[in-house]
DNA sequence: AACTTAAAGGATAATTATTATCTTTTAATA
DNA sequence: TATTAAAAGATAATAATTATCCTTTAAGTT
């Protein structure tokens, strides 16, 4: 019994092969598609049906156990829920690449500006990665 | 000839009808979804095909005459490009506002932190908005 | 270890979103 | 006014996502 299977559990979440393989692939693969789960998934199940895939990504999503991570100009990728971050894309090679910034400055001015509540942040910096530029 | 004539040209984009109403929809109604745009429409032209909004759609996305803003939990909205700037969503009414930000020492610590080229930022704060919270 | 059962998987139909195709109409230019 | 490439509208095709239904199974219970 890895780490998944108690978080599934305690998210009410049965703990099946399928749901660990998927949570295994995220680990592994950090920000990926819904077509590349499935094409991740076929390798361990080869008769996995997509609407496995897709039941089980929205089931995670309710529980905040995985996250979406809406790209300008490209498909959502989806990863296992961390600490707050945002992303880097580079718009050559598609890699998408976590950071980790103190936005707080960022919010607090944009909170006074427009009288908000500011709750969460989604952040993406498009442009060249190290090995592209 | 109203300004969007102009500016449509320059794209090369004939400045029809239809799409004078759908850039005079999109500056009066600031953020849409392509439902809500189609809604929109139909009061103008009353047999205009979904399928020319979306034709439409691309086109001015591609002459950067309009931007798509891509939110969390909902529907992309559509609007006229104009200065950058980034969004505030209201998580409960769903308004969506623009904010003036600046971001470049947040872009800068990004960029000096991974060694990125960062040319374009998308940021979308959500939370309560004046009316809401 | 076998029994029970609600939940999950797989197959596939249905729905929704978007794009492609084709014919008719029209904006722009001469 | 005549010409023509582009755009509109109708609708078919495709892609993406969800719903349904039947079978299998995880996780408790005896
Ligand atoms: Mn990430
Ligand atoms: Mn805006
Ligand atoms: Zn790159
Ligand atoms: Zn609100």
């Amino acid at each position: 019994m890895n780490d998944y299977t108690t978080i599934l559990r305690e998210h009410n979440l049965k703990a099946t092969p399928q749901r660990l393989e998927m949570t295994n692939a995220l680990f592994m693969n950090g920000h990926v598609t819904i077509e590349r789960l499935y094409e991740l998934m076929l390798k361990k199940f080869s008769s996995i049906s997509l609407a496995t895939i897709y039941k089980n990504i929205n089931l995670m999503l309710e529980a905040s156990f995985i996250e979406e991570v809406k790209l300008p100009n490209a498909k959502s990728v989806y990863e296992l829920t961390k600490e707050t971050h945002s992303h880097l894309l580079c718009s050559k090679c598609d890699k998408v690449q976590d950071i980790v910034l103190n936005l707080t400055d960022v919010t607090r001015r944009a909170s006074n500006a427009a009288n908000f509540n500011i709750s969460k942040t989604d952040l993406v910096l498009s442009g060249l990665c190290e090995n592209c530029s």
